[in-house]
DNA sequence: ATTGGTTATGAAATCGGTCGCACTTCAATA
DNA sequence: TATTGAAGTGCGACCGATTTCATAACCAAT
């Protein structure tokens, strides 16, 4: 079945059809003849055909460092929520937070093969940089700030800086702060200076020292809080810069005796379904995960259809959840 | 920048160009000579173009009903880790558990956008069936048994079967089941009737009883074992269809002031991380989530390349997973 | 009567590849 | 020496749509 068959069936040119199909000038005769002998076949015009011709795909890339992650699902079912509306398809390209691969789906993209890219990667190299000028298809960057690039990213610092004085507030005085490498400019480098910034600000500067780095698990986290344990025995409180990380501590803290959170306020970072896990749940900072999907989408929309973005960065904030707050 | 252009550079014909790509004949002169052209220019050929002639789009198509969720996340990263390997892309479709929006995109992906299509629903109705019969391109089932068609899922029957059968053996008398909706053939119907058949042979028929439906989330988990434990106020375990429900369960128990496992033992289904949050951890059932998408590829690729799949089902095994008994 | 704008139409070019086929060359086999 | 066949080559058709263009019909305004 192709254009030329139900162009002969229903006794117009192949034209003809393809103006049914694009909202062309027809007449009301042929567009019922046509709708007709459509739906008599079951006709649908191919895709490969159309995106050849055309020069669309109607389809995006979205690369991600991996999919079974609760922040990472959520950022893609915010993108395919929009991008289905939109008639969009999504090309998925998970990269297990190799940079190499990152690079090669990014340059296998370009190539021409998608409309446009949603990248959320973790450390940016200069190849990246040098990769996202030159590119051909828009690329939204979502997750963190990338200067020059259109971006949707959480305002970490801020974030982390108000737990940071809320922890303050209630009275915990000797702080310790687990973070992940500092060059993921988000969760590592943003979260750890927002801590640094209050305790300064408090004039407990010296807590900056109270710091360790982890990786994104439970495991790491019990054993990163055990590490900082050791070498600050008096803490009585402790940021961690995700809530994987907060409960593995709050599990090592418990499983030696210390009272979470009476002896140590623990906090984590992303209100994730395991947060509410403990009792009490963990104090947590809430991330908009899909509305930044949703929003990296709109964003590559708006680079489609005009040849420029509106908006070149959004910010979107975040807001602290303590359970504890309510009673 | 297109196959002629590059012919006319290399001094060579377009089929020699086309060639160098696909490996066919050509001489070392030549290839050399393309080669150099290739390289200079960044030429890469227009895949649009490859899939309308050749009619093979290296694509398969990937319908699931969510992507934030640990189970269904693995899978999908099993699928693109053998997917990347054989240089195919994935395209995905996220349902909502909408039926309707499955067959929608069933639809548009049989309708030859794609190569083939892996389907992880929940319920199948008849409609599906119907246009799973008369697809264009294959389809592989993932997570449950589907007449007639490739599958590849876990045998849930005999992981409930033999988990409750621990149960019984530890000495609890008074199960409780707490299970998913009975349309969902795996982790709804198989599970539930592992259980019974189970209670059933030692002699407990009346458990069957016990039993209540819940949503695959944690708070459902917390309210339905609230109603169950309201119900039948004496029981000492409780078998629970999904890690997030399990974890609900434990949450109202330990709220109400029962001890968790001394007086009531819990399990879930699922292996997840959330249920190694209590302490002690869940006990659960691990699947093989990640083999589960990997395989389901590799049955698509059997059946890409010769006509037919030598599998046509794979069950895989599941283990129970019992922190308690390493001590 | 002429001009001009809108609607409607199909022939033909185009997008950028692959593939069937016919042809040549040259070494191996009978 | 004749025959085979594998390697190497390019022409031209083809995949299935969209889009330009030339043309025509129709109606309103000059």
């Amino acid at each position: 079945m192709n254009i030329a068959e139900i162009a002969e069936m229903a006794g117009v040119s192949r034209a003809a059809v393809s103006r049914y199909f694009n909202n062309g000038y027809i007449s009301e005769e042929k567009r019922e003849a046509i709708r007709k002998v459509v739906e008599e076949t079951g006709y649908r015009p191919s895709i490969q055909a159309q995106m050849l011709r055309t020069k669309k795909t109607r389809m995006i890339g979205v690369i991600v460092p991996k999919v079974a992650s609760a922040s990472i699902g959520r950022i893609v079912e915010g993108i395919l929520s929009v991008l289905n509306e939109s008639g969009y398809q999504m090309l998925l390209a998970v990269t297990q937070n190799d940079p190499r691969k990152e690079l090669e789906y990014l340059s296998a993209f370009h190539g021409k093969q998608v409309d446009g890219v949603i990248l959320a990667a973790t450390v940016f190299t200069p190849e990246h940089k040098r990769m996202l000028k030159n590119s051909a298809v828009p690329v939204v960057v979502v997750g963190q700030y990338l200067a020059g690039q259109c971006a949707v990213y959480h305002d970490d610092y801020h974030a982390t800086y108000e737990l940071t004085k809320l922890f303050l507030e209630k009275g915990r005085q000797r702080l310790g702060f687990i973070g992940a490498i500092r060059q993921d400019q988000a969760a590592g480098e943003d979260r750890y200076r927002g801590f640094c910034d209050a305790v300064q600000e408090a004039g407990h500067g010296e807590l900056a020292d109270h710091y360790t780095i982890a990786e994104f698990t439970v495991a790491s986290g019990y054993e990163k809080a055990g590490e900082l344990m050791k070498k600050y025995d008096n803490l009585d409180g402790l940021i961690c810069a995700t809530d994987s990380m907060a409960l593995g501590a709050v599990r090592y803290l418990r499983g030696h005796g210390i009272k979470v959170p009476e002896q140590i306020l623990v906090a984590g970072h992303g209100d994730s379904e395991i947060a509410r896990m403990t009792i009490p749940p963990l104090i947590t900072v809430h991330y908009s995960y899909e509305k930044s999907g949703e929003i990296a989408v709109q964003m590559l929309m708006e680079q489609l259809g005009r040849g420029e973005s509106a908006m070149k960065e959004v910010k979107l904030g975040c807001h602290i959840v303590d359970p504890g707050a309510a009673s």
